[in-house]
DNA sequence: GTCAACGTGATTGTCAACAATATTGGGCCG
DNA sequence: CGGCCCAATATTGTTGACAATCACGTTGAC
């Protein structure tokens, strides 16, 4: 199931990829971490030049951040940066379960019944890391059923982003939030209520949002560092 | 100004993805022309790994293709890429309007007739150039100014896209519209009419839209390649 | 005469050494 | 004693050559 990222030409670039982000997610690659390349083409046996193109695309992704001549580094999004990333998210998935309203045939609404059950499943299990990954793969199911080639690309872009903002901001309360909210837009779009879906996946998002600390004064991980280096 | 593309690291890398998207639009390279890292090289006076480079930036924005061990060539996209990006541009560029119905100061409106007006001028002395260049920044300065990077970000894309679209399906008689369905926008903004601006942006790009021959069978350029070869 | 296999030429993909640049630690001067 | 400059080191950026792959033209067999 090769979700992940702009299609690199090569699989071990994208590996690299994948493994990056879901060290980000997991958690285990903070913020800010830096990412050298030497290092990283000894743990995936790899060369510095697949590297450098894994780095290269996860840049474009937003997850890293590429300085020239300083290397690369975990990205550190801002509050307006992750208000930016809902925003562009809401702006296209409303979008998406719009047209799905339209479109959706009884195999769509099996596909993604299907898909929220592994979710619940993985929920009852406790596999935090299926939890994580499901829970973006129902976002960029809707997209490929709603048949929007450019739309998926983009969402794609999207949800790499707000999974690091999630990562960095979010309270050790929510850590994500369960199917049910899925369940209910599909549930809307099964019955071909554009309103009903529009407003569930609103609702859904901004519940996402909320239960981060974006009102709080700063990043919780680059907290000390910015406190304490003087601006450059 | 600086409005090409993803960022990428250096100058010279903007520089040829900069090159090669005009000429594109200015229709000296085709649909289906095949991109020769060495020639590349050789014209920009850059090395093959930056000319690599850029090719891989171009075909993130979907302006080349890029076949493994077959080398790029200028991306041919069907009626349905077409239609995919002209709805994408409609989600987002709706949106973008709304919000900066409520935002718009009077130096936003200013900027924008601004623009409108060398749009007026680059009409006046028949630049073509200038006027493709204008017709799409008018774009991108609505999403600068509605203070969304991360649409901003996306909308580049889209506008990249769309530009080679029209480059290959524009009927010779309407090249580009005039700027007075961008008049008409900025109008909706300044009167802070939301539903007039969204409706005139619906107008304008629909009527881009339909300017181009998508109901035709094939692209105009590609009919002869795809014709005589024989499927692969 | 047609088709298939093969060899050749051209082009892309990869690599490892080299050069440029930023960071860090120590020494020197104020 | 503190600040500044300079050299050493570590890391990134670049280059050119090499290997893998593919398209095309030729040759041979059926």
């Amino acid at each position: 199931m090769p979700w992940f990222s702009t299609t690199p030409n090569h699989d071990v670039v994208r590996q690299i990829c994948e493994r990056i982000w879901l060290a980000v997610v997991q958690r285990s690659l903070r913020p800010g971490a830096r990412l050298k390349e030497e290092d990283l083409a000894e743990i995936f046996g790899a060369t510095r030049a697949r590297v450098r193109q894994a780095l290269t695309v996860l840049e474009q992704d937003g997850l890293v951040s590429l300085i020239p001549n300083r290397g690369a580094c975990i990205a550190e999004p801002g509050v307006e940066d992750a208000q930016d990333a809902f925003s562009a998210r809401l702006c296209i998935e409303e979008r998406l379960v719009l047209r799905l309203c339209r479109q959706a045939g009884p195999d769509d609404i099996a596909a993604l019944r299907d898909h929220i059950a592994r979710e619940r499943a993985a929920h009852q299990d406790g596999d935090s890391e299926a939890i994580i990954r499901l829970s973006g793969e129902f976002h960029m199911l809707i997209a490929r059923l709603a048949d929007a080639e450019l739309l998926s690309k983009i969402l794609r872009m999207l949800t790499i982003r707000t999974s690091l903002i999630t990562a960095m901001y979010q309270t050790q309360a929510t850590q994500t939030c369960g199917p049910d909210e899925h369940e209910r837009i599909v549930a809307a779009i099964e019955a071909g209520d554009e309103a009903a879906a529009a407003e569930a996946m609103r609702h859904h998002l901004s519940h996402l949002e909320s239960a981060l600390r974006l009102d709080e004064a700063r990043p919780p991980v680059t907290a000390l560092r910015e406190a304490l280096l003087p601006p450059r």
